[in-house]
DNA sequence: TTGTATGCGTTATCAT
DNA sequence: ATGATAACGCATACAA
């Protein structure tokens, strides 16, 4: 008995020839039962009797036999599988987002069709693959948000969430931190622990949820009488926040107190502030960061910052598109659930607390 | 394996009902066409008049037609779909890997199938999914080299390629950095830097690479006249290499070299080694890590380490993989690709030079 | 309970 | 160049 199928053209793709995989006909013929009955036999409800189960199990242990998911996506119109758009991971923030989402939908049953879109104009492509393998519902964690990128994801119809985009249309949903509360916040803790000359990094242009920290912090900062002595733009990552801070001290004095767009520049920023400046963290500037990455909490930076509970992000992004997808068809979307962040203070800005 | 595992619940998506996508008939129809047609306009080189590509394109573009892949992938056998095992995000090598795995799988035209699978039990389960959705072929960058792991992935019976592991089978091909040849270098590069008390920081005893890799330490150090001073385990992540450390440092000297299994141990060595110890890196511990992660190059760690150079790496990766995928069908695997490592020296070793 | 027949949306083959 | 049709592998309605 030959294990393998006889070998078949691939007249699709062009590629190699391919081996066909063992099929519920060609278990059905060894059991000596219909097809119908080994598709029973693998069906979560599926009638049959004992004696018909275990011929169907022994020819399908012969054959090696596994279901093919394939044809059920045509029947059912779903794929069961959730494309996650992702821009990048090497921030740890966003490697952590995709571990979790992955999981939680993995534990309700949907599967990650994977899309790496290194820049928004690759998007259109991207969708093109997530709409060919028809998947039902899509999660993006890219920092574009803009009304064109929207149009494209809507053209998809089908459910979206975006974490942490302004992002809405009919289509997509968002969940976000809180961005602009936990700016007041970092301007609140700050002040609180006498910081005259208050700084602040933000993320390049095009992250609105940099811009929204960066409003709450000087509204904040207004409303305790104070005034950013200094803005800076990074580039979302450790150097950028590194030649940022290299790039303030050679032309001003230093601030006595930094808040950062997120936890890779604070680490950058921190660096910079001990090696280029001679400063020390906490004493001479304390440091605020975002995020709460794992490296924000290793001892070299004991970084305060704030956790944006991530789990309750992807929970709350997987509750919305588990309702889009249970609801009625078309567009339940338009929706944004903010999540609350969760200060963490850490040594960085204790210092005489 | 689990063969007789029952396909997933359907615990979201199967409830409401569903708008079924516009099909190439709903735009043949409006196009005044035959379905071909529609076929042939989307094709790559499929072959009709201006006049009819003109009135498909219409007609498309009107009802917001998307070719369907669903039904080519039960055509031709092939989904186009390369299944990703990984094994958590959390560490930033692992985060890149993936990284580089899905742009470059995107190049050339194979999609991601992601699958998390947290610990080996799961493998199973996630070899179903897998299965089920007919992925051409599977990467792994798992810790897990047990042969019941090589059995389940070979049941599959398509091209696997093997990350850093040294499971191999007549499926199984694997990509690996030079692991014992990396250990023997560090042993060299801190024996010329004067360490006379080396210590070695393994990983958890499953991880086959971290046992090569304190192999060939081991094996240099004997031929420099050397013995390991002290050795430690830790769990492969930041506090691992922390705790492994002040245990360390509460029951013996402290070493004056240390080679860790990867960097986020190294980093949390360094940390302890300084703040609990109160020692100083490099001066009074000289300090190796393995990945080359970017936290590595952060100047508050500065630390060597061996770059597995993640881009050849998954080149080879593909190659591999491309080479089974468009050869004959069956077992086209069994080769084994070590890529040499690249020692990046930093300040954690370079003290007195 | 079991088998038969149908259909999902596309591509490839064949006839026109 | 174009249209009709078979086939892919499974789930399901229906007949037995």
């Amino acid at each position: 008995m030959s294990l393998y199928a006889l070998p078949v053209q691939d007249h699709v793709s062009g590629r190699g020839p391919i081996i066909r995989p063992v099929s519920s006909i060609d278990v059905a013929r060894l059991a000596g039962v219909s097809q119908s009955a080994v598709s029973r036999t693998f069906a979560p409800d599926g009638s049959v009797s004992a004696r018909t189960r275990e011929k169907v199990l022994a020819a399908a242990a012969t054959l090696g036999y596994r279901p093919n998911r394939i044809p059920a996506i045509m029947l059912s119109g779903r794929s069961h599988m959730v494309g996650v758009i992702v821009g990048g991971l090497d921030n740890p923030f966003y490697a952590t987002v995709l571990d979790r989402f992955a999981v939680a939908l993995r534990d309700i049953g949907l599967h990650v069709l994977l899309v790496q879109v290194a820049d928004s104009l690759a998007l259109d492509a991207a969708l093109d693959q997530l709409a060919g393998y028809r998947v039902d519902a899509a999660v993006t964690a890219l920092a574009v948000g803009t009304r064109q990128a929207a149009d494209a994801l809507s053209a998809l119809r089908i459910p979206i969430v975006c974490f942490n985009s302004r992002l809405t249309s009919p289509w997509i949903s968002t969940v976000r931190s809180d961005n602009r509360a936990a700016g007041r916040d970092a301007a609140d803790l700050l002040a609180d622990r006498g910081v005259r000359r208050p700084a602040w990094m933000a993320g390049p242009p095009a992250n609105a949820a940099s811009r929204e920290r960066g409003r709450g912090f000087t509204e904040q900062l207004a409303a305790r009488g104070l005034a950013p002595a200094a803005t800076m733009r990074g580039s979302d990552t450790y150097q950028g926040g590194y030649d940022a801070i290299r790039h303030l001290l050679s032309a001003s004095p230093p601030p006595d107190g930094l808040f950062c767009s997120n936890d890779l520049m604070a680490c950058g920023a921190i660096d910079a502030l001990r090696q280029v400046g001679g400063l020390s963290v906490p004493a001479d500037v304390r440091v605020v960061g975002y995020d709460d990455i794992p490296q924000a909490a290793w001892h070299s930076y004991d970084l305060t910052s704030f956790d944006q509970q991530v789990d309750r992000m992807v929970a709350a992004a997987l509750d919305l598109l588990a309702t889009a997808l249970a609801g009625p068809p078309g567009p339940a979307g338009g929706r944004t659930l903010n999540i609350p962040t969760r200060l963490v203070e850490r040594g960085s800005t204790r210092h005489g607390g």
